[in-house]
DNA sequence: CCCCGCCGTTCCACAACGTGGAACAATTCG
DNA sequence: CGAATTGTTCCACGTTGTGGAACGGCGGGG
């Protein structure tokens, strides 16, 4: 048996060198390729040298493309894993996903955890696809979306204050909640109730519900949602859908656990 | 200026830590999760301790998940990952690929080489899928479709062996080439035409044609196809896309790399 | 039922490898 | 054209990874 590493409250820090290099890999797969060297570094919390020694290593094995001159991109070695693990979810998620958007007759998400975000990577569209701005890949801020808000809900205190520190409280519309405590009171609502709403507070005229995936110690790895056009989806109706988004969340994190 | 590693005919052998992780990486997401340690060592031709080292601090940081047991699969991080890698391609490789497709009527496919296999990573269907086995994700020999032979005709005679030698020339179909020497012959056809053919070798019943990406010193990184039903279209009617697959992978080449 | 072989896991002495501050070179910007 | 920013190289230090070997547990075959 594996130590279990538990309540891991670890925040920043790199230590291991593995670490080091999932981290830089993970900020170079970030949208808005190629990205700049110092860019990278920052963003994994990593010195700029080593930054630059690890790129080094991946650009040899193809998993990045070096543009010359500090510039990087996911490489086709990467680009071919990824269509490795994007395409091997068993049958299960995809049916599980279209089950809830048979049940709601809206567009439903499955976004996962990424650091300060989280990101889609599973979308089924409503019957009449009325616009949708969403796309595999897309990420969300955690503190303006359902799901993020789900994912929130379940961290320990301090990661939310790191999350936050990070990432911020943007004012995405009108309705974004942008003050702490406010938020702070939200989270709490959604622990008890076991979803989250999103009136408008990432996107105009956007309503979502979403309920969290949670893993075996109780830790957050995403969340699945169902979003619907505001007005002809009002805030009673959206919440009402909170019953079958928990259940599908459920059978999520049988199979994605 | 990056030194360039040039012509770099290493072949095996891990050295670096952060190389052994890419590796290991690598091989837990193939498809088929969850994978066994000694499977996922010996993939990555890394010694067992140091694999389940790694593993270990993988599933620390949720890019892995440990089934306990030595099983391990794809975790969310790396799941997010991979949705984001695969979601930020550009428009335009969608935009190439539907025009070609537009051009022949037929069935499209990107596909990119990792390692001795060759994995979809796009696809865009004929005006009427009559039956696909292919999958976004899902791997091709290299030495029995046209996509495969086109990346082997580009490589060094050296890395030619290390492939076959891993992965052998299995016979898919009675028109699979499983002799080496037959196999060369048609490599240096290949580089000569700027196409290959796979002629119902790797699937009964499917012809393709396909033309290699390559980066721009020479190497190749995967291929376009067109896969058409062998009594829809014959021999000489596959061939006769060659000069738009060769165009479209011209594109492509401009834009991945 | 017991034995044997395979697999996951732990251990540890050794030194190789990564480390990152600082100096240097190349760009970009005003 | 100069100043600020960014990419790149260097190197002395010791932390960290290394992997062969040994151990215990699980499972399958005799």
């Amino acid at each position: 048996m594996t130590a279990e590493t538990g309540g891991n409250g670890r925040s920043s820090s790199a230590g291991n060198a593995v670490e080091k290099a999932l981290r830089v890999l993970e900020a170079v797969s970030m949208p808005g390729a190629p990205h700049r060297l110092a860019e990278i570094a920052a963003t994994a919390g990593v010195p700029k040298p080593s930054a630059h020694r690890i790129l080094g290593t991946f650009a040899d094995r193809g998993f990045v493309h070096s543009h010359g001159g500090g510039r990087y991109a996911p490489g086709p070695r990467l680009r071919a894993m990824a269509a490795q693990v994007a395409g091997d979810d068993d049958r299960g998620v995809d049916q599980v996903l279209t089950e809830l958007q048979r049940q709601v007759g809206h567009t439903v998400h499955l976004a996962l955890r990424a650091g300060d975000r989280a990101v889609y990577t599973h979308k089924v569209e409503a019957d009449q696809p009325f616009r949708t701005s969403s796309r595999i890949g897309m990420w969300l801020p955690l503190h303006s979306t359902a799901i993020g808000k789900c994912v929130l809900a379940h961290l320990g205190a301090g990661e939310v204050d790191d999350v936050l520190g990070a990432a911020g409280q943007a004012r995405r519309t009108p309705a974004t909640i942008t003050e702490r405590d406010r938020l702070d009171t939200e989270l709490a609502e959604v622990r008890r109730r076991g979803y989250a709403v999103d009136d408008e507070e990432n996107e105009p005229s956007i309503r979502c519900v979403a309920a969290p995936l949670l893993d075996a110690s109780g830790r957050p790895v995403g969340g699945v949602s169902v979003s619907g056009v505001a007005f002809l989806v009002g805030r009673e109706q959206i919440e009402s859908f909170a019953p079958e988004v928990r259940h599908a969340a459920q059978s999520l994190a049988a199979l994605l656990l």
